[in-house]
DNA sequence: TAAGTAACCAAGCAAGCGCTAGTGTAAATG
DNA sequence: CATTTACACTAGCGCTTGCTTGGTTACTTA
């Protein structure tokens, strides 16, 4: 049953879990599937993951913590300029998200599938990540870089930064990094 | 069955269809539950809808036509300057966000459960509404008041704007206007 | 070499699914 | 008055679902 190991099958298991989640939704994705892709028969699936939720919120908390670690070295190695930090960030939001792409559009768009328990307890990840994002928002602003409502301001560039999942080609000519920039410039205050 | 018909029945099945399909996702919104919020038994469902499919696209051409006639509205009551008819836009795009939010929840998070007829028939649609705001940001970097690529610039603004359903409180204290203005100012070039 | 454990499988259960067939009925239409 | 149309009903078919059961295999450790 392994409640909350991270056995390195496990963690495939949840990749491929996360893969199929993508291609066909949380609901449609039956535990046959799931078992196909991964090579066994659905009644081993049970050994892995307690139940179906499991494997959902196993997904999605993979690409939380990634997505905190990832931006806490981000802003780590860039004590800079308010500016700096906020492109930084940006850099580093679009860099998880297509890094681990697949967890990040399960987390982003089957998050109300979770039942409440795994909802409160991976909420607090998401708020801590959040909360960074609030830090260097508000210096931005306090430095003037940008001008606006807090609260607004933060929501706005996120939901820009989270859609582009919706249309984002990685064998386009753009980088993800082209995107954070071109983000961060548009919104800067000239 | 009313293949293509617009009854007032059907508009409001449609209307109480895309409540539960925001409620509880369309894969786990039943026949049997839809069928019981109408206040009729599941098997009836099949006299005003060929089938559960027809129900989701019923719903997604509902909020789409109103989207592209309110954008059409305000354009052509606004015919001034480049700037305005940004603000226009944007105040338009919210205004059918959340007149019809349940309709443009699903259309924007359950677009891929459409079978591939109805979703290239769909497309058209949407792909008029986009071209729509794609002239509007042509000229307001022909005229200088936002930079940036036209395409980025297009989809980070879309984005901003759609991820609103994800976090906007109409009993707040901000009308979906004030949110339109504020972003609007927030990526104009000063 | 014996015991323990992680990984797996075949089979299947109870519940729920979308949808169909056939029927009844009241109002609109010729 | 006869017919059609719109809408609703009951009953259930055929299938799929998440998950369980009872057991086997392969590897590690004492």
């Amino acid at each position: 049953m392994n409640v909350m190991n991270a056995s390195p099958r496990r963690k495939e298991l949840t990749r491929l879990a996360a893969q199929l989640f993508v291609q066909e939704g949380f609901d449609r994705t039956t535990v046959r599937m799931l078992a196909q892709e991964m090579g066994i028969k659905s009644g081993s699936l049970f050994h892995h993951f307690k139940d179906k939720q499991e494997i959902l919120a196993a997904v999605i908390e993979e690409g939380t913590q990634n997505a905190l670690g990832i931006a806490k070295a981000a802003l780590q190695s860039c004590p800079g300029s308010a500016e700096a930090r906020l492109h930084a960030m940006a850099r580093a939001h679009l860099e998880t998200l297509f890094a681990d792409r697949n967890a990040h559009v399960v987390a982003l768009f089957e998050w109300r599938r979770l039942d409440p328990a795994a909802s409160a307890h991976l909420s607090h990840l998401r708020d801590a990540y959040e909360a960074m994002w609030g830090e260097v928002i508000d210096d931005a602003l306090a430095e003037g870089l940008i001008h606006g409502d807090r609260f607004l301001v933060s929501r706005f560039i996120l939901g820009a930064l989270n859609w582009t999942v919706r249309w984002y080609d990685p064998n386009g000519p753009r980088t993800p990094d082209d995107l954070a920039d071109e983000l961060v410039a548009m919104i800067l205050s000239r």
